[in-house]
DNA sequence: TTTGAATACTGAACATTGTTCATTATATTT
DNA sequence: AAATATAATGAACAATGTTCAGTATTCAAA
């Protein structure tokens, strides 16, 4: 009696046509300017049936911000690759900027849009955490090889992460114009800012 | 013939009249959450009025936002006050990340949330202007001195405003629960990062 | 003081939003 | 073939930002 099992894989299918028109339309235009309404027509169903398969807008964010973090975690493991530590921690922020910049709308949903992070679902977590470990294993190789002016973990993190967030996050709102004078020069000044930031970190 | 000024002084008191209710709203409930609708119950005037004084939302956010960058001012003004260059820097910093955690919803609509940033007001750019100068003269300061390992005031700037911002806005929406394991602990977590970080650039 | 015009304010109306739920259609089991 | 269970609908609800024809108020001229 395979019915079950096929109802169970209908059920899933549905969920990611859901997830991945909400993931095109995110992108495209944004969380806020997404309605429910305009992710039902894209895949010609009621308004009503996107509800039978997540209980709000917000599940449906997580969904896609799930999603999102592993398409990062992508990208560390296919750029970050060097053995040297110190190279790959490069490799890793500059990743990282790049990814912000050339996902605006998504960068946006992962890490600066309003959402209750009360979440503990598995994938979720479990994307999430995988990326930064990503970088906390590194930064753990770093400083075990004594290659930084850091000894603890943590705090390494915690500055790595803030400057390359703050950087991509506050470009993201249009707060560099003041600083940085040209637009298409911004993407070479925050690779350099960062640059500069590792260079007066390393030992 | 004063009735003029007395019209434009009436229609002034107005504007402040619907900013201060706006401000205390937005920093009680968020700017999303605060409707035209409660601006106007709170002030006992119809939702009509606002738009005779105000554009649209936005435009009562950006008046908002102008008034909230004085007031970072003011914290860096009175609390940032040393002679020394790099002690100077480190009130600045610390002031900053103190202001983003003791007033969350204001840090918010401050630098987090979304608004169309091509705003030309004067009171906005000035005062924005006026509190990232603030941080540019220190740091000007400390480069000429031959304090920092940076020689370009431009992405010390970057730097510094990137890691704090970066620290504020990752706490304010739940991205270091990973990291730092209970909440109490968090403002002395970020103090510490900033100042480990300020070491690791300072000569 | 009365009148006419300019100004200020109102609140009902509109379109759009997320969300719910009684109803209808489809699929499965008996 | 009938009865049951599951899936999908789409009208309806409340709340939102915003507009605008109508009403009240204020002011300058007669």
């Amino acid at each position: 009696m395979g019915v079950t099992e096929r109802k169970e894989r209908e059920k899933l299918e549905m969920r990611e046509l859901i997830t991945a028109a909400a993931m095109k339309m995110f992108l495209e235009d944004g969380y806020a300017k997404t309605s429910i309404r305009g992710i039902a027509d894209a895949i010609e169903y009621s308004p009503g049936t996107i509800y039978l398969y997540f209980k709000d807008k917000d599940e449906l964010l997580y969904e896609v911000q799930a999603n999102a973090y592993g398409r990062l975690l992508d990208v560390f493991k296919k750029e970050a690759t060097s053995t040297d530590p110190l190279k790959k921690l490069n490799q890793i922020a500059r990743a990282y900027i790049n990814f912000g910049l050339n996902n605006q709308e998504l960068y946006d949903l992962m890490f600066i849009i309003r959402a209750p992070m009360n979440v503990d679902e598995e994938l979720h977590k479990v994307n999430g955490a995988n990326c930064l470990n990503f970088l906390i294993d590194c930064l753990t190789d770093c400083i075990n090889k004594d290659l930084l002016r850091m000894n603890d973990v943590q705090q390494a993190t915690l500055q790595i992460w803030s400057t390359v967030h703050g950087l991509v996050s506050l470009n993201l709102r249009c707060r560099l114009k003041i600083i940085v004078e040209s637009e298409e020069t911004v993407p070479q000044v925050l690779i350099k800012t960062m640059e500069d930031y590792l260079l007066a970190v390393t030992k």
